[in-house]
Order: C-alpha cells, then structure tokens, then sequence
DNA sequence: TGGCGTGGCTGAAGCGCTTCAGTCATGCTG
DNA sequence: CAGCATGACTGAAGCGCTTCAGCCACGCCA
C-alpha cells in the first residue's frame, strides 16, 4: 500500500547509502549521475540498497547547490492564474515553452502577477530559477529589474527589448495593420476597436485619448497602432474611431465592450478585436442586440486560436504562431542556460485568416 | 538602464558583502532574516554596502538548503498545460491555489502530465517543493509514488485518500445525483451522458460498458456513477442510457460528443454533461442540427463556471466552490509544511443551479 | 622486467547559506 | 560596587550534494 511517510527528520542521505554499500559517497554520487564511472555489478548493489532504505535519490536543492543550477525555468505573468489562463492564448504559448522545457527535464515555476503588472519583486528574488521567461509584461515591471539584479538570463515573449536579453515576438504591428487593410477593402470605414488592457490599472471602459498614448503593454500598443495608423492612411481620424478597453482578454469582458461599441451612433460596421476571445464576445454581444455577423456587422479577431474556426460565424482573424511562440522561448531559454550569447529577436510572422466574420460593407 | 548581466561567473555572495562591511557572515544573515538580531545603523550600512556591489540577497537555494525548505508547493496535473487550462475549472482552483500560496511568498512549480495521466516520476523525484498537490490524477498514478518516495507531504484535490495525505474533494456523486434527479423530475427518461474522459488513453467515443467500468478518475467515476445509479433507481437500464467519453473537457470535444448523442435513435430529451464545457459544447451541436434548447432538449452541466451564467441559453449546472478548493488545498498544503498532521478530508458542498437550459420534457 | 595506460574508486574541497551557542561590552539593580 | 540581565555581534558546524585530482591494482607492450 502506498504510504506518504512526511517525517522528513531522518530521511536517508547519500552518505547513509554509502555507509550501508561500504563505498564512498561520491562512488554513491556516480551511480545516479555518472553510471559510466563505476562497474554496472556495484552500481546495481547501490541502486538496490537505496531502494531498500527508501532513499529516492538525490536531493534536488542540494544538487542544485552543488551543480549551482536549479533545472527549471520560471515564467513570469502579467496577471493572476485565473485571468490568465482565461486566454487560451496563452495557454497555448505556456503549452508550447513547458513541453520544451520538460523534454530537458527542467521544470516550470509559476510566478502570477499583481495589480503592478507583474510579479512581485521578492518572488522574483527568491524563485527557484536559473532562466526567467517574461510574458507580455508592462514596460519597466519591477519584476524585471528583479531579475536583473539577480543576474539571471531572461527572455522576453511580447516585449521590448531589454540589453543582455533574449526575445520572441510577433508582427502584431503588421498583423494590426493586415486586419484593418482588409475591412478598409471591404469598404468599412466606420469601424471600432476593442482591445485588452493598454494600462495595468485593471480599468475597462472607453479609451481616451490619453489612455491610448504612452502604453507600456507593447502587445496593446502594436494592436493598436497597427489598427488606427493604418485607419488614418486611409483617411479615418483615430480620434473617430471608438476605442473600448478591457481589463483583460476573455469573453465576456468582449462582450460588455462590444455592447458599448455597437450602440454608438452611428453604430460602427466593423470592429476590429484584438485577441480571438474578446471577438468571441463580439459576437455574442452581436446576438444580444440582435444584429446578424457579418451582414450587420464585420469582426475580426487576432491570435487565431483553434476555436476560432469553429465559433457562430467561424472568425476571421489574424493568425500568430502561439505553440511555437513558446517552443522558441523554451529553446531560447535553454540556449542561454547552455551560456550562450542572446541571439537576434526571434520575430514570427502573421498571416490574415478570412472566415465567415466579415463581409463587404451593405 | 535596465541591464541584463547574465555572468554568474564572479556574483557577490553573503561574504563579499561580509567583507566589504568588515562584520561577519552571519550579521549580513541577519540583516536579511532577522533585523531584530542587529542594530538599525549596521542593517542599513549592510544593505546599503549589497545594493552597490550588485548583491541581490541571498540566494534562494543556498537558503532552501539550509532551511531545509524550499518555500515551494508543487501541482501535478493530470494532463498537458493546454489540455489543462482549456478547462475553466482548474484555472479557477488554480488561481484559489496560487493566491494562497503566494500570500505566503511561497511559489508554484507547476508538472505537467503525459498519455500517463500524470507528471513522469523523474519530473517529480527532481522537483524543488516541499510539498505537493495532486490535481484529480487517475488511482496509482506513477507520480504519487514518486511523491511518496521522497516523504513529500501530500494534499490530493479530487481524488481517493491516499494513506498519510490531506485531501479536498467536492461531492460529485451527490452533486450528479441531483442533476439526475432534476432531469427526472422534469419528466426525462431518456437521457443521455457526455462525460469527460473515463481512461487516461485519450480515447474519445460511445463508452463500452467495459470503459464504464473500473474508471480510474474518481472525478469520472463519481459523477458517471451518480447519473447511472440515478436513473437506475427510476427504472432506467444503464446499458439504455448512451454515454459518450470525451478525451478531454472542453468545448469542442463537448460538441463532437452531443452530435453523435443528438443523433441517436430515439433521440435523448436530456444531456447530462461532466462538466460545463462539454455543456457548452452540446448547447452548440444542439444549434448545429437545429434543435432548440431546452424545447427539443435539456442540457444540464457540472462545475458552474462563471460563464454559465451567460451562455445562451444560460445554463443549468450542478454548483461546486471552485475557487475554495484551490484555496482549502493551499491552506491544507501550508498546514502540512508547518508539521501539521493531515487532517480529516475537507468535503465541499454542491447544490444545483437552475437556469434556462432544461425544461419539462414536451 | 620496467614502464605505462586504464578502469574503478576515494578524499576532500567546495556550493552559499542558516543557526545556535557563545563572547563581550554596556547599563541597570540593589 | 558586585552581580546580572540585555543587546549586538561572531565562530563554526552543518544542510546534502558534485567534482576533480589522485590513488591503486591490473594487464599489456616492448
């Protein structure tokens, strides 16, 4: 019967199995780690007397001290769990870094974010971690200059760059731009945007002209830019364009701003979301109020996240790579660990998906 | 500007400092750890003296040695981390989790599962964390083992005891029961299930009787367990009841599995569904073949996610306090670190929510 | 026979920190 | 003024492991 035995007082030891064999410690040390150091008869005879003691290996901390590696990887968030993984977005990146980072066996630390936008500095300070992979952070996070002054190698997903860093992005600028081109060619010109959070203070609603400068989420910021910049070359004022932020990036935050935006006069043709769930919502908000998609209103979404495809109408969206967004961060992670130089940013490319969610202008 | 000085090679350590002050070791120890241990004077001129030689505090795992404590909880999942977060339910209990055991600075180092239907042992063998939790991992899971081998203290969510552990657990057979028993009420004999997977193989398809059996999910099990033995009681022959099994819990398997159910001959008036998403998933097959819900169909689902209060139509779902399980076992987890004994399991209560996706049957 | 490469094992020096039993002034009590 | 708490700081013993320079015996070659 399985047993979980707590009392970690006198729990065997390296030295403990040593004894009991009648070898050295580091003889003991070779069986786990380097079986090619000893005869396969006595590392057998070893394995077998720690099996028998109920000693399960190497104590990880101590190796780690030893090796002075912790074997793991922490990945640092914007938020906390629950906002978090409310975007399969995300949850796709963290899919593609943690299969990566497993396949090296090293393990994955977890550290949420706060109300500043990130990590609080002492979990950051005290982390298990030799690499740290920061996601979609604000712009100056406290959170990274704790990693700094640990002097622990960091890489960087959706976000500026940072001396001495790794980093992995994508056109979102472009992607913005390829959205908002598309429904200009569709003859849209009243359209509206529906964005994540451009500020870390956790406010929705309407965004301001203020609000809409100086944005430290460089994600937001690239969204936006791409939407409204390429508007304005074709004539549309930004500061027609209505613009409602949500604090975060799931559904029915996109529904409660599609709402506000779709019952503007005069009501826009198009919106333009920036994350496939905010979409989902536009949809949905679209139904509440009765209007058909696309032949009353265009959506377009960003991420292409595999529901997407299947959402009431399919979505048109820009499509970003996620999984490998996070393989590469993984691999970029390891890569320093290994002591290698920060290679060049990795940027990956967006691509326009067209699905049932848009239509010519009535 | 924020540098990033990835060099370990030559970092200060607690004797550079130690040095530069001309104290000792254990004073800067104490400045760090104990500021009641040294006058105020020295605890500045020390911390002062560390900020300008780039000393970022003491390294966490030279302290988790020493401590013997690595002020880390470890959560075993039972799948991959997309499979995983595409179910609002664990990023929920997740988020209870975290939140608690990061209000104790302590972090969260999360171990993915494999087609085992847990972490790999050598994953867990290697982890740095004092204790763990296991998150509805199927009976005899490698990695409990594992975890018992190194006397990790235990706290399981959903799952049988384990001798020596703490555990949390919500009433699913009862919680399943009600949700038959309503269903019942309503005049639905013919019912159908949608549940989420019963094996840890991946399989999705009708489930055999053999499958219906010897499930080692308890989650699954319970939940199946309590619609069956439900409608048994009321007349109706399990091997009459269609149960459809799900390799996963989210929306689009959910809707795969409605499709064949809706499809059958005679038609089932009711779904139950093991957990929200897969009700979400047959809202929408419901909506592909056009049948309306809950005129042509009732569908009732488990967990009662936030959105469940939004979907269209809003949904009929059996009550479980997610966000206080991840929270119970945060607490149960802190509780064992600090040498409690495991105490009693903790049940939580489940109830059912009625909203607009059942009716009387026609 | 002497020299030498080699496989198999060990001793001991760390890795960077915490902690606890002291030491030593200092000020206070009676 | 002896006696004694008290506050401030230190020395040294670990925590459990890895690693590397040796050491030793053995067999092989010339």
């Amino acid at each position: 019967m399985l047993t979980v035995d707590s009392d970690r007082r006198r729990r065997p030891t390296l030295d403990t199995v040593a004894a009991a064999v009648g070898v050295s410690r580091a003889t003991v040390s070779n069986a786990y780690n380097r079986p090619d150091q000893l005869s396969s008869s006595l590392r057998e005879r070893i394995l077998e007397t720690a099996r028998s003691l109920g000693y399960a290996g190497p104590d990880p901390v101590a190796r780690s001290l030893a090796t002075r590696s912790s074997a793991a990887v922490g990945f640092m968030l914007p938020q906390g769990l629950s906002g978090a993984f409310s975007d399969p977005a995300l949850s796709i990146v963290l899919d593609g870094l943690a299969s990566t980072v497993d396949g090296h066996d090293h393990s994955l630390v977890l550290m949420p974010g706060d109300a500043t936008g990130g990590p609080r500095p002492s979990i950051v300070a005290r982390a298990q971690a030799d690499v740290m992979v920061a996601y979609s952070l604000p712009d100056s996070a406290p959170a990274l200059e704790a990693v700094a002054a640990r002097g622990l190698p960091l890489v960087v997903i959706d976000q500026p760059v940072l001396p001495g860093s790794a980093r992995v992005e994508v056109q979102d600028y472009v992607g913005a731009s390829l959205a908002a081109s598309f429904l200009l060619s569709l003859g849209h010109s009243r359209c509206a945007v529906l964005t994540f959070a451009l500020h870390p203070d956790g406010v929705s609603g309407p965004a301001s002209p203020q609000r809409r400068s100086a944005v430290p989420f460089r994600v937001s910021r690239d969204r936006l830019g791409g939407y409204l910049d390429t508007l304005e070359k074709a004539g549309v004022k930004p500061d027609n364009v209505p613009v409602w932020e949500a604090r975060g990036s799931d559904r029915e935050l996109g529904r409660l701003g599609a709402r506000w935006l779709l019952t503007r006069t005069p009501r826009p043709s198009a919106l333009l979301c920036a994350s496939d769930q905010l979409a989902f919502g536009a949809l949905q908000a679209a139904r509440d109020l009765n209007l058909t998609v696309p032949r009353d209103v265009s959506v377009v979404g960003f991420d292409d996240v595999p529901e997407a495809a299947y959402s009431d109408p399919p979505l048109t969206t820009v499509r970003q790579p996620l999984a490998d967004k996070g393989r590469r961060a993984g691999e970029l992670a390891l890569k320093l660990l290994a002591g290698g130089r920060p290679p060049r940013p990795t940027r990956l490319d967006v691509s326009l998906v067209e699905r049932a969610s848009t239509a010519p202008r009535a």
